[in-house]
DNA sequence: GCAGAATCTGCGGGTTCCCGCAAGACAAGT
DNA sequence: ACTTGTCTTGCGGGAACCCGCAGATTCTGC
């Protein structure tokens, strides 16, 4: 049995190692990569099997690995190790799990025992495992209780990469008027108000002011705007 | 002698524990933090000469915590340890530093005789150590090569934080055309453009399109913004 | 002190954004 | 078939944005 660790930090790298071989001792081989790319290569190389993540990296995130590896492998199965529960990293990661495929999700400040239980579910009985902080997110993502809808999310996307109504309109193939309809949802669900407050009447710019607060509420963030960049780039140019 | 150390991940915690008990054999005294808030009241209480910060944690991050420090004891001497070396977060220390305090700046990256290093310098010799790619973007930072000026910066973040233009006008008590200008100014550094190319008119929204692209470059972050809008809610409040 | 550069400010216009109003499209429920 | 609800599209207007032009102000170096 192998296992392939991806994650840049050399410290969690080792500590990973570690915990693997105290809660796996039936593997015999563990690989590391300190980046996305040279995981995708690595997994591909040695048709790896089990895999743990670390989003967040810098060369190729975490998420983006985890698709391509997917892609070739369906059957992998992929522990993701991420430092805090972003919205924005939780529907990523949902958004690309194959049907049927089996992960996990731990977040780096659980406790070993924690880790090591997710290990054993994961690699040894293909079972899913996801921790209740990321789990709540998830729920909230699914449902919309604060959480955006995927078209509501879809074109907070495009706002923030700083694409025009027009522009939208004619990427997601809908009428001006509709783009716009979008955006007045979405801040009606971030609550952006004009703030009539009193003698301040420092008004908001809306589609900044969306944005604003979705980096601010961790809707947002970075790496899903470089992802949303890229596909950019690929639409521009097709 | 004492030392504090002020880091939210538990594992960089006790490698730093570890890196001071080697380098610092006259260190009779080592104290840890979990985040910012609990930092500062340590730092206060115990009345420490020595810490070692990180930036980027949750509840108050490494560079308010600094401020207060350094605000109560301008003799502190902190050594920074960070991730990566974001502009925002470079100019965010630069921008605190006291005049003629002591500081250094390494990233977790380095090796451990460069650590060990810096622990000396700083501590021991209160040298001000700074790592080369850190450096890097402080020149940048300073001059105007790629970076940017501190009124563009300024206005970058407003307009980050979703403010109008005359909401930033009425702020930073100016003309509303001279806060236009200035913006002109930062799209023209930041090569905004229109027009991406022929038949695409996909045109940008230029000063949403701004703030993506400092976003994507690490001349803003989330902290960074964070730090801005309690600034700003003090602002709107008074 | 003076010329030159950089910045601040007002005017005017073209464009984009924000949004109320209202008419059609489609699905689902009674 | 009628209604109810959600989603889309068009029209129109007021506000905000982007920006060229030009005069006034402030900041430089000599």
């Amino acid at each position: 049995m192998k296992v392939l660790i991806v994650e840049d930090d050399p410290l969690h790298r080792s500590y990973l190692h570690e915990a693997v071989r105290a809660a796996l001792p039936e593997c015999d081989m563990v690989l590391e990569a300190e980046n996305g790319l040279s995981g995708e290569i690595q997994a591909r190389k040695s048709r790896m099997e089990h895999v743990i993540m670390d989003l967040q990296m810098s060369e190729r995130n975490g998420i983006e690995a985890a698709r391509t590896i997917w892609r070739e492998r369906p059957d992998t199965k992929i522990l993701f190790w991420s430092n805090y529960s972003d919205e924005a990293y939780v529907r990523g990661v949902s958004r690309i799990v194959p049907e049927g495929a089996t992960y996990g999700y731990v977040l780096k400040s659980a406790s070993d025992e924690r880790l090591k239980l997710a290990l054993r579910s994961v690699f040894m009985e293909s079972q899913c495992v996801i921790d209740r902080e990321v789990r709540g997110i998830q729920q909230k993502s699914l449902g919309n209780a604060h959480g955006l809808s995927d078209a509501e999310y879809e074109i907070l996307v495009d706002v923030a990469l700083g694409l025009t109504d027009k522009a939208i309109a004619r990427r997601k193939k809908l009428s001006l008027r509709s783009v716009q309809n979008r955006l007045q949802q979405l801040y009606e669900k971030l609550e952006i108000y004009q703030i009539p407050n009193a003698q301040t009447e420092g008004w908001y710019n809306l589609r900044m002011r969306a944005v604003a607060v979705a980096l601010l509420r961790k809707i947002l963030n970075t790496s899903a705007l470089e992802r949303a960049e890229r596909e950019l780039r690929d639409f521009v140019q097709s």
